[in-house]
DNA sequence: CCGAACAAAAAGTACGACTTTTATGTCACA
DNA sequence: TGTGACATAAAAGTCGTACTTTTTGTTCGG
């Protein structure tokens, strides 16, 4: 699940990014390449190329003479999706949930109202097809359906706003309603109210009604953040 | 300038990676790693960790009997620092800087009505020194002296929400904030409106008026975006 | 007590041999 | 002529070892 790909090099890199994102070993603990090598029986090269990709992430940094010490977690590379999943399977899932969904909420209104400017029909007929999916999977405990569609949904705005930087945070809210999706207790249908937004959303979309879309996000995203304070309190 | 650090490895990171995010290899273009190291005249093993860096802020893949596929631009890691960078040095520095701005006009109204609620007393002392600190830099062709202020102040600003994701964009404002005064040109002096709401940014988050530190932010953002649209049309 | 020479430790680099995967071309068979 | 099995080779992946470079801690002399 963490992240496959076959290789030695996924493997060592998956369980010490994993590890260290854990909290495993505390800011300024140093390894050494000899003794991980040895450790994960594989050879130095392997360890060197994980090194290299972690010290990329800023998850360690390795000096001559001293090691690969762990960097605080301050200095992380936290939007990086490698990093954000590694972290959302580790103890901390809560914390970097409400993170991200806080971030969801500045960013998916402002994207929303974009989109109202600048989606393609195409863009918008997207849209509409997952708020209908949404809405048609909405009851009778339809839940990885609905999913599927919810982050089509947002993926799509994201997309449609025509800013690269924002459409590049489909995989984090991907993981974000995934994992919010798992947490639930799975009985529950989403709530009418949201998946009417979501409709909503999409109709002004493709009215070009940039403050209605932004607005309306805006409302989806408080009930996100509400949502999560009856989760983890 | 682009990114120092001794080292044959960052020599040969740096030129890669900025020659991948220029555009200058299309996407498919396909590198083999015998070949890199005779052209950068180093070993294989420090191409092998090269790209096996560029590989996970996904600008390259690399498979067995292809070579070091180049991908395409939409599946770059945007948000890595280095990657920024990259781009900012490169050519489309202005739909760059575009992307970057309006990404900041979303997350940093929301970062400032957090910081009213969150923001520790040391954090107010921070925003308000360097928000004065811009006023008194404002005036005389002091640029450089206030763009170090502006950074302070905006990175206190996302450090104060509280919030990670928000904490580490700071390196995100700092690039942009740098870049867009030294494509300025340097004799005119900051907006004298803008200072004032940086002003009022600090005095609204120490009174702790969340709604008024987000409005006044959303100002500031609104300028720059405008601002952005003078330069470059 | 301080500074400079020295020694050792660990990462950085190089090279060469071997393994594994896999795209592609080939050949036989239908 | 088309199709599938098979062989071939190309390139990345892995390993081990030897050597270089930088950095730090220590020791020795002033």
């Amino acid at each position: 699940m963490t992240t496959q790909a076959q290789g030695l090099h996924s493997h060592v890199l998956a369980a010490l990014g994993l590890a260290i994102t854990a909290g495993e070993y505390p800011p300024g603990t140093v390894l050494r390449t000899d003794e991980l090598a040895q450790r994960f029986d594989v050879s130095r090269t392997v360890v060197r190329e994980v090194v290299r990709v972690l010290e990329s992430m800023h998850l360690v940094e390795s000096r001559r003479r001293v090691g690969v010490t762990v960097l605080p977690a301050a200095s992380w590379n936290v939007y990086d999706p490698q990093v954000i999943r590694w972290r959302l399977a580790g103890a901390d899932r809560p914390r970097q949930l409400r993170s991200l969904t806080v971030l969801r909420s500045a960013v998916e209104p402002v994207a929303a109202g974009l989109a109202a400017e600048n989606a393609t029909p195409e863009q918008c007929r997207e849209l509409t097809e997952q708020a209908l999916g949404m809405v048609a999977t909405s009851r009778g405990r339809r839940l990885e359906e609905y999913l599927v569609h919810d982050i089509a949904f947002h993926r799509a705005v994201l997309n449609a706003s025509g800013n690269e930087m924002f459409a590049r945070l489909g995989d984090v809210v991907a993981e974000v309603l995934t994992g919010r999706t798992h947490h639930h207790v799975m009985f529950e249908d989403p709530d009418p109210a949201a998946v009417t937004l979501h409709v909503q959303v999409a109709e002004a979309v493709r009215e070009r009604d940039a403050a209605r879309a932004e607005e309306l996000t805006r409302q989806i995203a408080v009930g996100a953040l509400q949502e999560l304070d009856v989760l983890a309190p």
